[in-house]
DNA sequence: TATGAATGAGCTTTCATTCAT
DNA sequence: TATGAATGAAAGCTCATTCAT
């Protein structure tokens, strides 16, 4: 008998994502400190149980989340950065800013940021620290690389490095709340701030 | 019997402001994800009923308290960059910068970011953005009177309130955590970026 | 408006009695082990987060339970007990078996045994000793008081009156399950059976 | 592929008593109550649904387990009375009481006592019963015995068997609880306060 | 203005058992 | 004989909120 219907029994790593995909439904809707697992496993056409088969808790799944969030966005980001001439340090900057920005907010990507950004649940500061630390180290080695080059100034590249990551998010932010209707006239605005940051004295 | 002790009932705005003191110590020991409505009326020694004669919901306290502690911090801003002369530009970013910067850090107000930049609270989303705004205003009418005084280089200065207000929160909570030793260097540097920012071309 | 209906608010100390004879009577239905909060409130007619307004959790319930059984038998014990002329010896082991038989036996405490005798509650251990203790230590004082005496012979009270206590419990935990006819008749049986134990050499 | 290792499939008794090795171990660490299947078919190295191939529920392993354990003691002590003659009364009952109680406080069997004596599984009371049944059975047999060969005083055989197997286990749970230290002189004790009960008057 | 007992929906998590393979 | 993913009922417990006094 060929298989009708879907099996109930599906690979490990399938349910996995199923379920993590349910989970990000879920927390764009009611956000990470609103969501239960109970959304989550119904979402997943799932049994409660079913649930702690993948995840060990509920704060496990919304790590996952987070992982999985920067890790799509850095690593595209990466890609784009990389297409550019090792010594263009401007347009590597440049891609950096813009496909990031496109990315966050992309409408898939733009509800998301509440769970980097708020992260809300009790135990979850150092997280959230380490996903924040992934984009903000890609950052700061760019500009230390562009720094060490002598196109840019930054005598302490990390903190120039959060500053210019949480300026970058916050404006993200405030753009997803009052939505922002042109992406591309604020990324150049951004961008352009970011170089006079950088500039050569 | 003659009544000894504190009469049980106050006016209304004094016991108000008992509860948000009690609110706050509260959030400060437990986050404002882990505190409930009966850990602040036992601080507040006044019974659980009594909480809600004087707010409407577990969510409005600390929305009170965001506003309040935003408000505070705001206002003593204020009066140091109002010391600076009028038109000393440089001057008066440095006092907002300087000030902003150490009263965040200070003691009293340090475990008190994570109220402002964590929300947490489901519904919590725009009060938050609120009480960012107050100080994104802020620091825009500064950087807008300064740009029509020619002193700064600034072609939308709602953006770039944004970009620095969050660029400076974001090394805020950066060195809440790793435990910032320097707070005046750290001031130093920060006041040179923003410089850099708004340096006319 | 006259009181109609019964008040929904009761002082603290009935509403703990209240629960605590529901949770007896779902106890005696299904065992230590086999009951449940919900059992508890639906039968006290409350509301479940009620019923941790009067108890830390299961456990405590289940302890407070134990303790007043003990406590109820035992007191009624003692009462009987020194009815008897204090040189009484054998009337007094007399009394002591006689009555907390009959007590143990009566329909309203047979079921009860197994809170006392299977604990079966994980943590549950200590303070069943606890409770056996109490038991344990009423009838070791009877012995030793006998034996100082010289009415009996014990060398080690402690031991004898552990040995006793346990003989007369598996016989009643026997004859509650065998359904036992005739309650006097076991009564003397076992009397006879103690002062064997007890006879001077 | 050669089948490398163990087969997969076993004869079924084999299987059986690997899960019932593997049940003991784990009731012996966490107890009658607060074991799950999971862990016993982790320890048994088979698949959760292996378990129902040879068990038809949870309590039946236990009960598999009590009876298992009643009968290895019982037919270590009916072989060690047995060495006796048969007209060695005393001695009989000698070697009931010391190498019942050297069994039941070995390091092997010590922690065991549990699974006897405090059931705790909710329908645990009639099996519980039927295990005591078997000790005091034989145990009776023996009284019953001595009686009529006119060594011992014994009106009710199986009353006595009752009050003295409850008896000895009693000081057998003490003893297992306060650290008993002299098993010898435990043994030699209770077999003066055994002989006391059954002595012809 | 003040009380605090009472509520009850909701939470996360566990686990004995089943069944398609 | 063996598997282990899936189930789903049930558990203990929390807590924002209400309301009769």
């Amino acid at each position: 008998m060929p298989s009708n219907a879907s099996p109930r029994t599906k690979p490990a790593d399938v349910r996995r994502r199923e379920i993590l995909a349910a989970a990000e439904a879920v927390v764009r809707e009611k956000g990470v400190g609103g969501f239960s697992v109970s959304d989550v496993t119904q979402r997943a056409a799932i049994a409660k149980g079913s649930f702690y088969l993948h995840f060990e808790s509920k704060d496990a799944v919304v790590a996952a989340l987070r992982e999985r969030f920067v890790e799509d966005i850095l690593s595209e980001v990466a890609t784009r950065v990389d297409t550019c001439a090792p010594d263009d340090w401007d347009g590597q900057l440049d891609a950096w800013v813009r496909h990031g920005l496109a990315l966050c907010l992309s409408p898939r990507n733009l509800a998301l940021n509440e769970i980097l950004f708020h992260g809300g649940g009790a135990p979850g500061l150092r997280e959230d620290l380490t996903s924040h630390g992934r984009g903000v180290a890609h950052l700061r080695d760019l500009i230390a690389r562009g720094a060490t080059a002598g196109a840019w100034s930054a005598s302490d590249p990390k903190l120039v490095a959060v500053f210019l990551y949480s300026a970058l998010h916050g404006v993200l932010d405030h753009a997803a709340v009052s939505g922002e209707d042109d992406p591309e006239r604020l990324a150049s605005a951004l961008i352009r701030l970011c170089r006079r940051v950088l500039k050569r004295d």
